[in-house]
This record gives C-alpha cells, sequence and structure tokens, in this order.
DNA sequence: TATGAATGAGCCTTCATTCAT
DNA sequence: AATGAATGAAGGCTCATTCAT
C-alpha cells in the first residue's frame, strides 16, 4: 500500500495558484492542475472533495501565510515606529518573495466563491495586528483612527505599487521603497 | 436605428456586469448574459465579436467612465488642496453610486484577458492627472514623488475602505470620509 | 431560427431503448443515445432536462402506451369470456409487436429510479380494467378474487412465456397461444 | 484459511445484493460494495476477476439457491397435488425469507449481462421438475402441456404477486396465499 | 493476503458559438 | 436584424481496475 504523499497537496497548491494566475480563474480546469502537478486528475479528488474545495483550501492557506508574514519571532512588539516599519518591511519582503501567491490572493479576494470564505472564516489582519494599532493610539504614536483606516493607509499604497510594478514588469528602488513607508507612515502618525 | 442599437449595448453590458459580480467571472455564460438582456444569445454576436471582445469592451467603457468620474466640466484645475479633495471626492462619489462598475472594474483588473487590455490601450489615470501632479509638485504643494506613488497613497486607501465597507455590508461616514482623505493629504503633502 | 423538431423526441426514444435493452441500464450512456438518435449529445438537454428525466419520460411514455394496448376503439366492453380474450390478444399482440417496449418495460419497472416514479404516478392497470373484474364478479363470469390476483394470473404467465420465447429465439404457435389463455382463464373463471 | 475466504465471498455477495437493490444496477460501484463488506475495493480482485465476474458468480449462486428451494430432503415427490402445493409453497417461504435475493434475480434476469450467464449455464428449473411434471402428465394429473408453460401458470403468478406487495409495503394474507395456488392449480389440472 | 493510493477512460452536463429561418 | 435550435469541445467528477507496499 503506498503512502498519501504530504508533498503532493503542496505540488498542488502550486500548480493551481500558477494555472490560474496565468489563466485567469475561468481558464483554470482539473486537467491543467493536474497536468502541471504531474498526476492524474483523479488524484486530486483524494486529497480535496472538488474544485471549489481545493480553491477554498488553497486560498485560506495563501492568506494564512501572508497573515504570518508581517511577523518574525524574535520581533519586538513595542509600539513603536520601528517596530511598524518592520512590519510593513517584513510584509514587502513576503509579497515580493511570494510574488505568485500575493497576486493569487488580490486577483480572488473579490471573487463569489472566496466571498463566501471571507464570511466564514475570519480571515482579516490578526488579533496581535490590532493590539499593536490599540497600544499605538493610547500612547499617541499614531492618530485615532478606525483601525481598518490605519490598515489601509499602511498597506493598499504598497500593494497597489507592487502590483503596478509587476505588471509593467519593473522593480521598487529602495529609496522608493522607504519614501513609499515614510508616506504612509506620516498619514496615520502625528 | 442606431438609438436601438445603443440600447442593446447598455442592456448587455448591464447584465453582463450583473452577471459575472453575482456569479464571478467564471460562472458568467453568454446564454446567463443573453437572459438578462432580454435578447437572444445570437444577437450578442451581432453586437460583438465573442465572449473575449465583449468583456474587453465592457471593461473598457467602464474603466474610461470611471476615469472620467474624477472630473466635472466647471471643475477650477488650479494646484491647491481644495483641487485633490474636489477630485478624490468626485471618485468616491462615482464609486459608491456606481459600485456594480467599480466591483466589476477592480475585481478583474488584474485577470489575465483584462492585462492584455491595460497593455494595449493606456487606462491608466489621464494627462490632466498628471499635468496636476507635476504642477503641485512644482509649487511645492505636494512632495516630489513618482505619480504613481502619489496616485497610490491619494486613492489606494478609499478604495480598500470602500470595497471593505461593501463587502461587510456598511457605510462610511462623513467624518470618517474626511479624516481619510486628510490622511491621505498628509501623506503626499508637505 | 429552426423549429424544434417532435420527430426529434421519438428519435431519442427510440435510441434510449435500442441502448438500454442491449447494453443495459448501467451501459447506456447519454453519448450512445445521442450517436443513435444521430444528434449531438447537448440537444437531448434542449429536450429532456436530464438523464434522469429522460428516462422518466420514456418510461411513462412506453407504460401508458402499453396500458392502452389491452383496448381499442370498436371494443365491446361487456363481461364475457370473450371480452377477456379479445383483451387478452390485444395485450399479446402488442407486446410481441412491441418487443422492445415490452423488454424495456419488463427489465427496469423494478429498478430505483423506475419505483420512484411508480409511487408518484399511478401506472397500473387502468379504471374500465378494475370495472370490468367488478362486473364480471358480479355476473359470476369470474371468481371473487382480488384485482390483482386475477390480473396476475391473467397476464404475468404470458409475459413471462413471451420473455422465455425471445430469449430463446424461439416462437409461441397459434395453439400454445390458445391454450396458455385458456389455462389462464380457467385459473380464475368458475 | 479456507474458512475465512468463503466468509469473505460471502459478505462480498451480501454486500453486493444490498447496493444493488438499493441503488440499482447502475449506482453500484465496486467501492460501494467494498465499503460495505469493510474491506478495500483491491481485495475484491483477490476473489474475483473483476465487476462482471463478480455479478455472474453472485447470480448463478442465487440463482442456484432458488432452485433449490423448491426441495427439502424428506419430501415426498410422488406426482399428487399436495406435493406440488408443498414445492409452491417452500417456494412461497424463500422468497419472502430471502426477499432481497429474490428481487435481485428478478430485477436483473434481463439485463444483458445476466442474459449470457443464461445462455452459457442452464439455470431453468432442474431436471427434477420436468421428471415431476411429465409423471404428472402421464398420470393425467395435469394437461398435456408444454413444460414451460405448465411452470409459468404455476408460478409467474405469485412471483409477480410477491413483488407488488413488496413494492406497496403490503403482505399476502394465508387465505390469499391459498386461493391462489388453488388459482394456478386449477389452470393446469383437469 | 490485504490494502489504500493512484489512474485513464468515460460519464453527464454546459458552454461559446454557428445555423437556418 | 433577430432568434431559438443545434453542436463540438471541454469541464468536473466517478469508476473499475492496478500499483506498490
Amino acid at each position: 500500500m503506498r503512502l498519501k504523499d504530504d508533498e503532493k497537496t503542496t505540488n498542488i497548491y502550486r500548480a493551481a495558484i500558477q494555472v490560474i494566475n496565468s489563466e485567469g480563474f475561468e481558464g483554470s480546469s482539473m486537467s491543467k492542475i493536474a497536468k502541471l502537478s504531474d498526476i492524474s486528475p483523479a488524484t486530486i479528488y483524494l486529497y480535496f472533495e472538488n474544485k471549489d474545495d481545493l480553491l477554498k483550501k488553497l486560498y485560506i492557506e495563501m492568506k494564512s501565510r501572508m497573515g504570518n508574514s508581517y511577523f518574525t519571532k524574535e520581533m519586538n512588539l513595542s509600539s513603536t515606529k520601528a517596530t511598524f516599519r518592520a512590519l510593513w518591511l517584513n510584509h514587502y519582503q513576503y509579497i515580493t518573495e511570494n510574488m505568485d501567491a500575493f497576486i493569487f490572493i488580490e486577483n480572488f479576494a473579490n471573487c463569489p466563491l472566496i466571498k463566501r470564505i471571507e464570511n466564514e472564516y475570519n480571515l482579516d489582519y490578526c488579533p496581535t495586528f490590532e493590539q499593536l494599532f490599540e497600544q499605538a493610539k493610547t500612547e499617541k504614536l499614531i492618530m485615532t483612527l478606525d483601525n481598518d483606516i490605519i490598515y489601509s493607509h499602511l498597506f493598499a499604497p504598497i500593494n497597489y505599487l507592487v502590483k503596478k510594478a509587476k505588471a509593467n514588469s519593473t522593480a521598487i528602488s529602495l529609496p522608493d521603497l522607504i519614501q513609499i513607508f515614510e508616506c504612509s507612515w506620516k498619514s496615520i502618525s502625528y
């Protein structure tokens, strides 16, 4: 008896992202994913109930990895500008190093299937984030704004710019990167 | 005869957006669009070459309407904070009043089909915008940043927040709205 | 615009019976039926919702034709042995002349799908039959038995024998046929 | 080891009948049968060549058990009405006590696969039956009819009625049972 | 022997598109 | 110009069967 291969799930995920990113959600098919994973279409159904299940689990996995990308183990979470900058740069590093996953999440965050998942699970920014925001507000480091507003000014611009750079096949220079963070920081700090 | 044609095209556009937004890109089909437009599938092919052509033209139409949404005829385009605020609020008003079109554009701006269109045409923010940015930079109203960076800090946060509000079926309060603009403005101005 | 072809339904029915009888219920497939009907598989779905719907309608149609086979227009329905013999022979003639339909009904009368149909509709022998049985009992022509028991002795033997003859590729001789009816008649008459 | 094998075969048979009767021939699958037998699909293939082989052997086994059901060891096979009644009641008892097997045989006796088996083997009523019929004819106990005709009048009605009762979830009363036999007997006796 | 993993073939169904009126 | 009918190709999924342990 063969053993269920754990690596297979990873392969399927990778193939799925690749197919979807290059051919779009509607251009993706189980057989294309199977072919790229080098397995039979039927085998996918040993690891996932059906296509929806595969996409759901894939999205949840990628979203949660991205959620963890802000933080590193040895990180000092005191509420200082330096902490925010570190989080922000961690995030930037993650999305540039995992561009495929990032694009996948951004592209399909709003498709109906994924919408249902977002409502089912809570895949928003994690509690640690909220605590940090609250503390920073208390300490008058940042302005007393709704957390969503803070988050949007911190991350929406860089996400937008990374996608744009990718689309134009250009890169963001280091000085620009610093500049972008400074702008974001300025928008929410006193 | 011209009038009738135009009306039909509009109906098809409206139906297409509706179907796609509610059932996703992959859940959309020509016959569903036809049914919702109250015409025969075959008739769509008198107005559009094929599905891709329909989607392309639809996207271009919506994107260009959105591009125009920033400006109103009687607008004073002098480079002042007031002008930026007016542009910004025009945009906000447009996307909330045309949520369907906005969601459609946001959802599918990154799908492979649309990508090709973006590269073919130039659907970015219009020349007027660029002129305004340049003038504002010259006049030291805003910092000397890349136009993309300026644009991203001005509009990415509000776009993110509008989508989020829509997803949560909540609304942005007027004070919050002002606050959001002030943050964006702060990020790019001196 | 082409008109929906009424003959097509008939063709599909004929093909379905042929495929099912020769390859069994489980060996039947929409594409085989389509091929034998000389149409595209997709076209079947313009006439029937799905496979179940096709089989249901096919069964109901055949069963109802068979139900009508006992009677002819000019028939005298007085309760005499001659009437019973006429009914019986009509039935015999029908099943031998429509062997395919008969075999189809017999083979699949007990399959789960059909079971559900039988319960939904009432496809048993018709009211006219029941009236005739009751009258014959009142007039002491046949014994006072449950209608099902009467029906079973009248028709189960000949049905069995027709199927058996078909399986052996033999035929029932006319004297045998008369004999069979006489036996059946003896079993229920005084 | 032999014992264990036999037990497994029995389990497979039981599971197969159960699955087929409840989900139909086309709804049955090797994995469903395996699951219900509490063994792996692969194991079935150690006991049977393939699905057809399983079904064939299952049918032959059930048919032969049913063939034996008419007779009991201590039975007096003299050609009298009492003997016929005893055979008939044995058969009735068997099919009511082994309804699943009976339904299975009746349902699929005419399916193409089984047809081939019937022709290959001779699974008809056994030689003993034929002898009894011949003797009874010689002794003028029953009429000089073809054996098939005799058999059909003796057993087709009760088989039909048992299936019908099962379908309607009703039972045949004892007086009715006696009556049914008497009718059958009348139809073939002088 | 016994098994769960793996698979190519095939099934039902839908789709974008064309046909014929 | 407009349409409902028609279709080949493709999609998701399951199945009987084999593999590898």
